[in-house]
RNA sequence: GGCGGCAUAGCCAAGUGGUAAGGCAGAGGCCUGCAAAGCCUUUAUUCCUCAGUUCGAAUCUGAGUGCCGCCUCCA
């Protein structure tokens, strides 16, 4: 069964063949570290996560880089209204992101680098350009030549020629073409810089990657992902960089994630209507999140509502629901046949990592697993899909929590606080009341815990809480 | 202006040539003191429109309509 993966670069979907077998080398770019992270980097970052969540499950051993952006116009910006450095801006959000994707189970990338702590590799990736001739500089800063790098526009579709027609760019005299981009700003007064042979500086945004991705994953590696925005011109600009410098093919797989939506437009800082993952935590469970972000195709773009964050939370419940039944889950593998609800999930996980799909045989494998329960036979059986479905969820980053923990961990929506003690006290209250017949009493204690969000459910020989 | 993507039930969403997964919501039933949870049954003769290719299309081709994105910073 081989893994199937949709390249930006092809258009199409291609069997995955590693650089190194049984290796992959993935690169992401990460976030320019200016503002708190919004839901769009949210799903960037847990599309990554799953990517390599799986490949590590399916036995690859994989070297994943997620850089930091941390010199950059905004970030500079920032520091001046804020009157910090663009270190403590960059220090302070690069601590706040970590915490976001921490929050929501996203895997530590084997390596973070950070531009500023690349500058020798940058100005060296620069001066070979230069050297090439694929670059030359004016007045301090460095521009890359484009019009001699025969394939560029290639991940992109466009060609420099289609650019031009269209195109209204701002023409900078001093460039040889309005498409050549900077490899290095020479500094203005009040900016950070280093001193480098083309004078003082600091370097343009796409050599970073370039410099970093080498340096961690070699010339050529196989994976470079990150959100569609990206793909013209920042990641094309990488390629032109890269392959003229060293001659080989960059990446061999692009992978881009679509945009999270809100009333139909992309989320974006200039548009304004983003929500900052801190403030979505604080209204649903991460996982919640995760799930939500991986209920719809990575390439296609998903709308962010608070109904489609609701229905997601239903569809997880359901999923814990059944753990609650199963009780407490064994994760271990006992070497058991895989169900067909596994094969189904590898499957779609396979192709182009269908994580929409993979999630709806998760639900076959529930309703199977309930079946199971109520007919009261084969309870193994139950148990072993459970526990298989607690596997696929992990794959995804998911089900990670005890149900118990899951459901109690919820950000509660009723306004009162309760604590648990003061939950089981009135729960021992109620189950007197029914015994003595006193339902409206028992009721009551019921409606009561309803309304500070505290759900109950009898069993038959016990009653079950858990937050709404 | 250039380039690209999407359109599947009330809603969300898979499916890319062989006769419509899954979730939510709705209806009926079982279970329950009543609920909740769960299970069963049910909910698209049909996949934006119109042509075409084919034994056969939601899936391929062409035209049209609508929405979105990139071309400036952006996950």
């Amino acid at each position: 069964m081989s893994l199937k993966i949709y390249n930006t670069l092809s258009g199409q979907k291609e069997d995955f063949v590693p650089v190194k077998e049984n290796n992959v080398n993935i690169y992401v770019c990460g976030p320019t570290v200016y503002d708190y992270s919004h839901i769009g980097h949210a799903r960037s970052v847990v599309v990554f996560d799953t990517v390599v969540r799986y490949f590590r499950f399916i036995g690859y051993n994989v070297t994943y880089v997620r850089n930091f952006t941390d010199v950059d116009d905004k970030i500079i910006k920032r520091a001046n209204e804020s009157k910090m450095t663009s270190e403590e801006v960059s220090l302070k959000f690069i601590d706040e992101f970590t915490k976001d994707m921490t929050a929501l189970n996203a895997l530590k990338p084997d390596y973070e680098p950070k531009a500023t702590e690349h500058i020798n590799e940058i100005v060296e990736l620069v001066q070979d350009l230069i050297e090439k001739g694929y670059a030359y500089e004016v007045e301090g800063d460095v521009y890359f030549r484009v019009e001699k790098f025969k394939d560029y526009g290639k991940l992109s579709g466009r060609s420099l020629e289609d650019m031009k027609a269209g195109a209204r760019i701002e023409i900078d005299e001093r460039k040889e073409s309005p498409f050549d981009f900077a490899l290095w700003k020479s500094a203005k007064p009040g900016e950070p810089y280093w001193e480098t042979p083309f004078g003082k500086g600091r370097p343009g945004w796409h050599i970073e990657c370039s410099a970093m991705s080498s340096k961690y994953l070699g010339q050529s590696f196989d994976i470079h992902g990150g959100g569609k925005d990206l793909i013209f011109p920042h990641h094309e600009n990488e390629i032109a960089q890269s392959e003229a410098a060293h001659g080989t093919s960059f990446a061999n797989y692009w992978m881009h994630n679509g945009f999270v939506r809100i009333d139909h437009e992309k989320m974006s800082k200039s548009l304004n209507n983003f929500l900052t993952i801190k403030d979505t935590l604080k209204s649903w469970h991460p996982e919640v999140v995760r799930f939500f972000l991986l209920s719809k195709h990575y390439r296609s773009p998903i709308d962010f509502t608070d109904d489609s964050l609701k229905e997601a939370e239903t569809s997880l419940d359901r999923i814990y629901s059944l753990f609650e039944r199963t009780g407490e889950i064994k994760s271990d593998s006992k070497n058991q046949e895989h169900s067909k609800f596994w094969n189904e999930f590898m499957e779609a996980m396979n192709d182009d990592f269908n994580t929409a799909k993979a999630i709806g045989t998760i639900f076959e494998g529930v309703r199977e697993a309930n079946r199971i329960i109520d007919s009261g036979e084969n309870l193994e059986k139950a148990h072993s899909i459970a526990d298989e479905i607690v596997k696929m969820g992990n794959c995804l980053g998911i089900l990670l929590l005890s149900a118990d923990d899951y459901f109690r961990g919820k950000p509660s929506k009723g306004g009162e606080k309760i604590s648990p003690e003061e939950i089981e006290a009135l729960i021992e209250e109620r189950k007197t009341a029914r015994k003595n017949k006193d339902f409206k009493r028992a009721d009551e204690i019921r409606d009561n815990l309803a309304q500070m969000g505290v759900v109950l459910e009898d069993k038959p020989d016990k009653t079950i809480w858990k937050f709404a």
